[in-house]
Parts: structure tokens; C-alpha cells; sequence
DNA sequence: TTGTAAATAACCCTTTTGTGTGATATTTAT
DNA sequence: ATAAATATCACACAAAAGGGTTATTTACAA
């Protein structure tokens, strides 16, 4: 098994080689101080694994997830970072990243990250694999603090997928005055002026699924 | 710290509870095979970790989570069970599950787990991981399949935001007419009829950040 | 150079929206 | 039982939206 190493920080990344190299099973076939050319660099190590730091000049691991994933989605990348803001987060994992290993870790996890991902797993720390199912959390209940009735929300939702006032009214079998006469409620509990808003908001604040 | 199990399969239950029982850092509260009246069980057990198998007669392990994790979100869930399909998966995810655990794997994988969650982790097998992490790459697609161009786009955000076409044009410095002529092919492009169903459509599909 | 796409603008005309004001059932909660 | 929401309908009116058509300018690529 072939890694390939993206770290700026040169005893880092010493260290991570040896780590490694010392292993009988894996073998680093390149390391770099940036994502520059990484394309080339990829083809000519032929690595089943990169481990990418995010923080490099010039080039750096999120730009080299993006573009190496694009090309060879087999490789596995192990992202290696100090980082661990849900903005970088999402950013590698959305691109594709494999796994998400922070560098206060002890070192074996890193180790131990490149066994997992070999074996089809997605190795993460502790923080970062809770942040991540953090994010399937149902948003609990759609709090209606703007007290929109039920008969309200179906006409907002009627609204939101294009009805006219008058086809409103048909479908709710009303006549088109007290579809107006509900939407102007509806404006104001929203302290919106118009439709348009209106959705935007509905939806925005998740008041109706779409 | 304490543990409460849920498992229906009483070799297996058994097999759990000598298991963590045999350690000195955790105690076994209770077990029991189904979550019938579940809250009070946890109530009296007051668990730090609950082990929760997902399919259990009568009352299951989904309902089991989120009716717990509703009442005591602190409470950390392990499911534990042999099934590995999205649907079940991501319904325990979004009540809450801290961790998910196939039987296949060791059962030193469910005493680490417990570790884990304790630890503020969010334990997971390889495969679950995986699957968790796939769900983040489709996400990702700002991919404006629509041809909208970077002045239409700011249009519709300005559309989105309950601008008139009147205030779009004074915004934009263009006539009400360009407004007009902008959201006639915006709507085109879109394939809708007004503005609602375009902002709908714009926010829905992620053409623009809101 | 010519052609295509984007942005700009105007005119006409109909329908739709949004608001103000008022009123009457119907349901729900106290 | 009674008060408070909620849902219903109506009328008038100004403003806005949306559709059709045509045209000019700019920029960039074939």
C-alpha cells in the first residue's frame, strides 16, 4: 500500500514519514509541502491514500481534495489538520474526503486512519464525527413562532409551489377574497410585504417542507 | 458510570451484561427487551449510556430513541443492531443516536463505543461512517444547470428579499423595464410562472445562498 | 469580420396583488 | 356560556406583475 504525504510543516511531516515508512505494510511513494501540480504528483505516485494538511501556502488541501477527488474518486484522502470549524469541515467531506483526522490526535489515529480507510471505513475524531451527525438532528419541531394557522400554511404552501390567488381558491374551495384576506394575515405575521418574501421566509425558516 | 440495554435477544442481552458488567468502570442498571414505558425506565435507571438494539417486539429501538432523547438529550444512545440500510440509519440519526454499532463487528467494538460516547465521541462502524459521510458529497452542487446569469442571479436574490420590480431597478440603477425583461427569461430558464415559484425554485435548488 | 449572448430599454395591455374597511359564521378555549 | 380566535366573503382601488413585441449596445468567440 502507496501514501502520499501533503504537509508544509517539515518536521511534521518528517515525523508522519517515518511514522510510515516504518511500517512493513505502507510505503510513501512522495511527500509535499503544497497541493501545486497535484494532479502530476498523484499520477506518478499512483498512492492508494493521501494524507492532506488544509493549511499549506499557495495550494492548499482543500484545493487539492477538490481536484484529486474529481479525477481519481478512489483514492482515499485523509484530511490532517489543526482545523476543526464546520466551514473547512463540510468543505473537504462535500469534495469528498475520506476521513477527517485533527493533529492534536495522538499519532497513532493517524495510523490508524489509514488502516480504516483501506478497509472501506471513514475515520474521524471524536469532535469531528459528532459535529457530522450533529447535522442529521431533525430541526426539531418547525416552531411556528409567527402563530400561522394550519389553514394559512396550506394556502402559504399552495403560494410557495406557484398558485395564483385565484387558483388558490379553487383548490381550497374558497373564494379568492378570503385567499386574500389570508395572505394578508399571513404578510403580517411574517412582517413581510409581499409573496415573494413571504416564501423566501416560509422557507427559509423551514415554516413549511418542500 | 451506567448503562441501560435494550435488547430483545436474551443470549445476546446477557452476553452485553456480563461483558461491560466485568469491568469496573461501568455498571449495568437495567436490561430490558423492549422500550415499553421506556422514560421511566431511564427515570429510575438514570443511565449515562443506554445500548439500544433497533428491532425489538412491540415497541422498537426508533421509538425507543426518540422518545428519550426528546426527554433527556444528554442521555447517550449506542444503537446496536444488524441492520445497515439508510432508511433505519438516518431515522436513528435524526432522533438523536450518538453512535451506531453493527452486531457483525466484535463486541469489543461496543465496549469502545461506550468509551467513545462518554469521551464526547460519536462511535460508528466503518461502513455506517462511510455511508454518513457519503450523504455530504451530493450536497454538494451549486451547479446553476439553469444558465442564470450573474445579473439575473442578483435580480432574483433582490426578488428574494420582497423587492419590487420597481425597487430592483432603482437598486440596480436600470430601468423597471431591463427588470422586467430579466425576470420574463429568469422565469423562462426556470421553467416557472412568477416570482413565487421562481424564488421557491431558486432557494430549493440552491442557485443562491440566502 | 460576423454572429451570438448578455444587458439595456420602451410600449401596450391584461391580470394579479396588496391594502383598507367591514361583516358574518364557526370553532376553540376559558 | 361567553369571549377569542379562526375562517369565511365582499367591495373598491392603486400598484405591481407578467406577457408580447421590438430594438440598441457591448463583448466575446468563431
Amino acid at each position: 500500500m502507496t501514501i502520499s504525504i501533503f504537509e508544509d510543516n517539515d518536521k511534521l511531516r518528517d515525523l508522519i514519514e517515518m511514522l510510515i515508512g516504518s511500517s512493513d505494510e505502507f510505503e510513501v511513494k512522495g511527500s509535499y509541502t503544497n497541493t501545486y501540480d497535484i494532479l502530476n504528483k498523484v499520477i506518478k505516485d499512483q498512492p492508494d491514500v493521501i494524507i492532506m494538511d488544509i493549511d499549506m501556502p499557495e495550494h492548499d488541501g482543500i484545493e487539492g481534495v477538490q481536484i484529486v477527488k474529481k479525477k481519481f474518486p478512489d483514492v482515499k484522502i485523509i484530511m490532517h489538520t489543526v482545523f476543526d470549524d464546520d466551514d473547512r469541515l463540510f468543505t473537504c467531506l462535500s469534495y469528498g474526503a475520506d476521513g477527517y483526522i485533527l493533529k492534536k490526535d495522538a499519532s497513532s489515529s493517524l495510523f490508524n486512519a489509514i488502516k480504516e480507510v483501506l478497509s472501506g471505513g471513514a475515520p474521524m475524531s471524536a469532535g469531528i464525527a459528532t459535529r457530522v451527525l450533529q447535522t442529521f438532528r431533525k430541526v426539531e419541531k418547525p416552531k411556528n413562532e409567527y402563530n400561522i394557522t394550519e389553514r394559512e400554511k396550506q394556502i402559504l404552501e399552495l403560494l410557495t409551489r406557484g398558485f395564483s390567488y385565484r387558483m388558490i381558491g379553487i383548490e381550497c374551495s374558497i373564494s379568492i377574497e378570503t385567499v386574500r384576506r389570508h395572505l394578508k394575515n399571513i404578510y403580517h405575521k411574517l412582517h413581510v410585504q409581499c409573496g415573494t418574501e413571504a416564501v423566501a421566509k416560509a422557507i427559509g425558516e423551514r415554516l413549511l417542507m418542500l
